[in-house]
DNA sequence: AAGGTAAGTTTCGTTTTGGAACTATGGCAA
DNA sequence: TTGCCATAGTTCCAAAACGAAACTTACCTT
């Protein structure tokens, strides 16, 4: 089965699961919600490579999670901010930061 | 970066996403919460192939989130079931349940 | 002996990802 | 008015992950 087929799963985990499960995607609404809408900004913050942004950020719009607003028009640059149905997730940040605060300890590659 | 570079990373979000960020890890946890705990249940529950599985039920196990439990000798045979870290993935899974309901509609396809 | 069940493992072709370079558009400074 | 910088992508290629299906192991039933 292939991964986007869960859009139309029974389960509604499945169906989140399909926009905001894979790899990146939640991490870039993590620095949504600490005030980043910028691509610089997603790619310093992030770690991940450029490409694999507009892929997310484009499919993050599409699926109504941001929205793409101008900044500039001279040459077009876009605001990527989150939109209601995007701000709904806090909540599933929130546990996931708390469980994640709980259970996954930084383990410091003892260096020094 | 390679994705398995954020277990070290500064926000407990990226950590928890280190290991439960992935494509199927998340859809084998709703399977557990909803009773689950062998390698045949989670294949046909799931739909994702026997290697994925096999693949991230080792990685659970190893990251203290599903416990082996033999429930046969003779055959080696294997509960996959949570622990106490697991467990506390339910307020998770229930924030994306509950987003999910709220934003991912079913859109069937207009068949008949 | 033949077939069935459970849990993987292997193989192979396709996608996705990582890394780096390249493009486009305009600002600004020399 | 040429040259450099910034922002936001896009393109290319090699490496890793994935999907499908067959194969394996170990036992049990008929």
């Amino acid at each position: 089965m292939k991964w986007s087929d869960l859009s139309d799963n029974w389960c509604p985990v499945a169906r989140a699961l399909s926009i905001v499960g894979d790899r990146w995607t939640l991490l870039i609404l993590r620095d949504c919600f600490l005030g980043m809408s910028r691509f610089e900004q997603f790619i310093e913050s992030s770690g991940m490579t450029r490409h694999i942004l507009a892929d997310r950020l484009k499919r993050l719009v599409e699926a109504g999670i941001l929205e793409r607003k101008a900044y500039s028009t001279s040459p077009k640059r876009y605001d990527y901010v989150l939109t209601d149905k995007g701000q709904e997730l806090a909540p599933a940040l929130l546990t996931l930061r708390d469980w994640g605060k709980k259970h996954m300890p930084v383990r410091r590659t003892t260096s020094a």
